[in-house]
DNA sequence: GAGGGAAAAATAGTCATACTTTTTATGAAA
DNA sequence: TTTCATAAAAAGTATGACTATTTTTCCCTC
C-alpha cells in the first residue's frame, strides 16, 4: 500500500490549531499565542510553529504581523473550498450549519458539469464512467460515490470542478444515503448526449440526497 | 491609508516560483531545487526557503518528501479558487485558457446566489445594494464592480460564496465591459423580492460581458 | 550472474540561538 | 496635552548542527 504519508510536527501542529480556530474556540481577531510560547506549550521549536503558521496563513484562516501577534482572520477569507480546511470543519460541532449551504453550492455546480459533461465526453470516458457507476452499484458507500463523481466532473474539463469535488465529498461523507436511481439515469444521459437530461438527473441526485436528510 | 502589507523575504519566494509552476515552466512531478540551493540561488536562508515551500504546499501547488526533494503536484489538486493562485494565473501567458472554464463557473454559481439574496435581502442590505450599484454606475471599472458583486454575495448568506467570488475578480479585472443595464435590472428585482428574475439578470450579466469579448 | 541486504548519500524535517525589523507602548520634555 | 524619542514585544531572517526518511550504491552470498 505504500501511500503512507509522512507526519510531520508541522501538520501536527496545523491539525491540532486549525479546529480550535474553525470551531469558533478562537474567535476572528483573537490572538494566538507567541511562536515561543506555543512552540514550549506544544513541546516543539518555534520553527515548527512557524511553519504551520505559514500553512494557515496560506489557508487565509491566520494573519500574522510583526509586535501585533498572529490573529484569526475573518471568515470570509478562509479558503473553505479547500479539502483540509472543509474536512476540518466537518467535525466540528456546527458543522450540519453549513450543510444547506453547501447544497445550494453543489446544486449550483453539479448540474452545470453534469450537463458539460454530456456534451464532451469521449468514448473511453463513458466507458470509465459506466465502470464507476458499476462499482458504486456494488458497493454503494461514500467513498465509491466520491470516485464517481470524481470520474463525472474530470469528463467536464473544468478545472475548478476538481475543487468543487470537496463540497460533494463532504456531503457524501454526512449522508449516508446514495441516491443510485438519478446515478443510473445521469450517467444514461450522459453517455447519450443530453446535456439537458444530465442537468436534471444531476440535480435529483442532490435533492434526493438532502429530502432523505430531513425524513 | 494605513493598509501598506508587509513585505516578508518569504512572500517574494513565494511570488517567484508560484508563476513558473502555474505558467508550467515547472510542469507536474519536476523537481525544484533542493532548500539550500534555492536558497543560495535567491540569497535567502533556508529557512525563507522553507516556509515558503509550506505556503506553496498548502496551496496543493508542490509536495515534498525526504531524500526525493519538493516536486510539483498535479493540478487536479490546486487551490484554483485561492486568490493568490488565481490573481497569479491571471498573469500567465495562458490566462486565456481558464476564461472559459471561469465563465461557466460564474455562470453556473452567481444567479443561485443571486435569487438567493433576493428572497433573503433584509432593508439595509437592500440599501447597501442600490448605493453600491450608484457608485458602479458612477465610475464603472473593475474595483467597483467588485464592490458590488461582493455586496450582492454577501446577501446570499451563503459562506462559500465569498470564495467564489475570487473567480468573479478574475473576470472583473479582465473584460474591460462593464454590463451596467443587467446589474440594474439585478439590482431592482433582489429589491422586489424575485428570485427568477434576480437569476436570469444575474446571467444575462455574465453573458453580456462574454459576448462583448468574443465581438 | 542474480538476488538480497547492509552501508552510504542526499534531502527534507527539527532544534537551538542569535540577530534584525516592524510596530506598539511608554515616558519624558516642551 | 502634545510630541517625540526610547524601549519593548513579537514576528522575520540567518546559521549551524543534528535527525529522519528514502533512495541508491555496492558488496557479499548464493
Amino acid at each position: 500500500m505504500g501511500f503512507m504519508k509522512v507526519i510531520r510536527r508541522t501538520d501536527e501542529l496545523v491539525n491540532s490549531l486549525m479546529p480550535a480556530i474553525l470551531c469558533g474556540l478562537l474567535a476572528e481577531g483573537d490572538t494566538l499565542p507567541s511562536d515561543q510560547l506555543l512552540g514550549s506549550q506544544h513541546n516543539v521549536s518555534r520553527t515548527v510553529v512557524r511553519e504551520a503558521f505559514r500553512i494557515l496563513g496560506a489557508k487565509g484562516l491566520i494573519v500574522a504581523k510583526p509586535r501585533t501577534g498572529t490573529r484569526v482572520a475573518p471568515m470570509s477569507g478562509w479558503a473553505l473550498w479547500d479539502p483540509d480546511v472543509l474536512e476540518c470543519l466537518a467535525e466540528t460541532d456546527h458543522a450540519a450549519r453549513f450543510d444547506p449551504h453547501i447544497a445550494d453550492m453543489r446544486a449550483a455546480i453539479e448540474p452545470v458539469l453534469a450537463a458539460l459533461a454530456a456534451s464532451r465526453a469521449k468514448a473511453d470516458q463513458l466507458v470509465a464512467l459506466q465502470s464507476q457507476l458499476r462499482e458504486l452499484q456494488q458497493a454503494p458507500d461514500a467513498s465509491a460515490e466520491i470516485r464517481y463523481l470524481s470520474c463525472m466532473v474530470r469528463i467536464s474539463g473544468n478545472p475548478f470542478a476538481d475543487n468543487a469535488l470537496n463540497l460533494s465529498a463532504w456531503a457524501c461523507k454526512r449522508y449516508r444515503h446514495v441516491p443510485l436511481d438519478a446515478y443510473g439515469r445521469l450517467t444514461a444521459s450522459i453517455c447519450q448526449g443530453q446535456p439537458e437530461a444530465a442537468r436534471r438527473f444531476a440535480l435529483q441526485a442532490i435533492l434526493d440526497r438532502v429530502k432523505t436528510m430531513d425524513a
